[in-house]
DNA sequence: GTGGTCTAGACCACG
DNA sequence: GTGGTCTAGACCACG
């Protein structure tokens, strides 16, 4: 895995993790990969990865069971979509807004995007 | 200025330079305030403005001229346009797509950043 | 290590850490001693080593893996030779060549230099 | 006139009147042209000025006549000569050596640089 | 242990 | 007045 440099690795690896519960690749109630399996990965400090679990399981996404690791909790993929809509509309879309303004951006600049907008708002009706 | 938590404050500052040249504050060709100033009316030190000025010359946003402090450089303004524009495509919009997709947003969701956006197209008619 | 009087400090490490480059005495992969080491051993501040690894980096000489220290980047020995003939033939012989023809310098002034050269061409053959 | 970064200005203006005057553009006995003269030319702060003369004066290339300037001193070409010599030989010689060596430099690398020496050679028979 | 950032403060060159 | 370098020392993230 590639890290960013200006970005906490455990926060990094936390939304590596998000994705991967939202993809199904983990699913809910199953066990996740062990603190050290992950480590050893990812080439990364037991103690980082450790600092993820924690994080999530604060959360709420993740669930910690003495002596048998961690699991998805029943309601990760409710509440990793609140969590990310929250950080969106509150933080990502003002930013955004603010950029495009700036640097004068058009719809045509933004076909990729917006293209995949219209395909979200056909497969919800 | 009020400064994140997450983010150097060196290179805060400079976001905000560059702010302050696409607003016009700052014009190109001009002077802009000395290391000493700045650092007092931010409260931080004047080696962290430096490491900024440092920064944004090394981009060739700003130029030195001996003994008399930092200047707007001439193409300051297409150079920060250009360096904006191309972390927006290659970084910020792509995550963009993939949170629209993630998060099954809608065009309804996201009518603030539309208007912009056809704001600007009509603009640039 | 003796500093010059009339040059950065930080500037005369990077040199240092060059010159042991191209001698074979850090190789090519391997980790370079720590700012921390480096810094007592010269008798400098930590903040002056860690400017010159941070330029060493940015010539693409060095490389930083986190939490782990400087490593010497693959083409560290191409770089610092490519960039010291770019000095050599740009700066230093010019000014060589002005001074042989200011000072009616002849063959035989410069002997021990011929030798050198000699002594080059026939290992390059 | 163009500065070097990394070396102070007034040494760089004492060489190019050195220049100058083994030219011939400026000849023994004349007075050359004044601090406020030379400051306005250069762009220059005239304290810049006054202690590249000093120094020339010190080192008996310049004389100081109250209230009409710099003269060009007589014996400054063998003045200039004598130190130029000295500093090639004791410090520069060195250091191209060195660098020959470290870049392997050839001959035919040098081509201009013998060439110029060769042309020497004959004219001082 | 590793490097990175930031502060406070000194000293220097140039204006 | 201007910026640049350097030191001493604190604090932080990652290992």
């Amino acid at each position: 895995m590639e890290f960013a440099e200006n970005k906490n690795i455990f926060l990094q690896i936390g939304e590596w993790i998000m994705d991967e519960i939202l993809k199904g690749n983990f699913k809910t109630g199953d066990r996740i990969p062990s603190v050290r399996e992950l480590a050893e990965e990812m080439v990364v400090n037991r103690n980082t990865v450790n600092k993820t679990f924690t994080m999530l399981q604060e959360h709420g996404i993740l669930e910690n069971r003495r002596g048998m690791g961690y699991f998805v909790s029943h309601d990760a993929n409710e509440t990793i979509i609140a969590i990310r809509r929250k950080v969106f509309f509150t933080e990502q879309l003002p930013k955004i807004i603010a950029v495009s303004k700036q640097l004068k951006l058009t719809e045509k600049d933004l076909e990729p995007f917006l293209k995949q907008l219209k395909q979200n708002s056909d497969e919800s009706k």
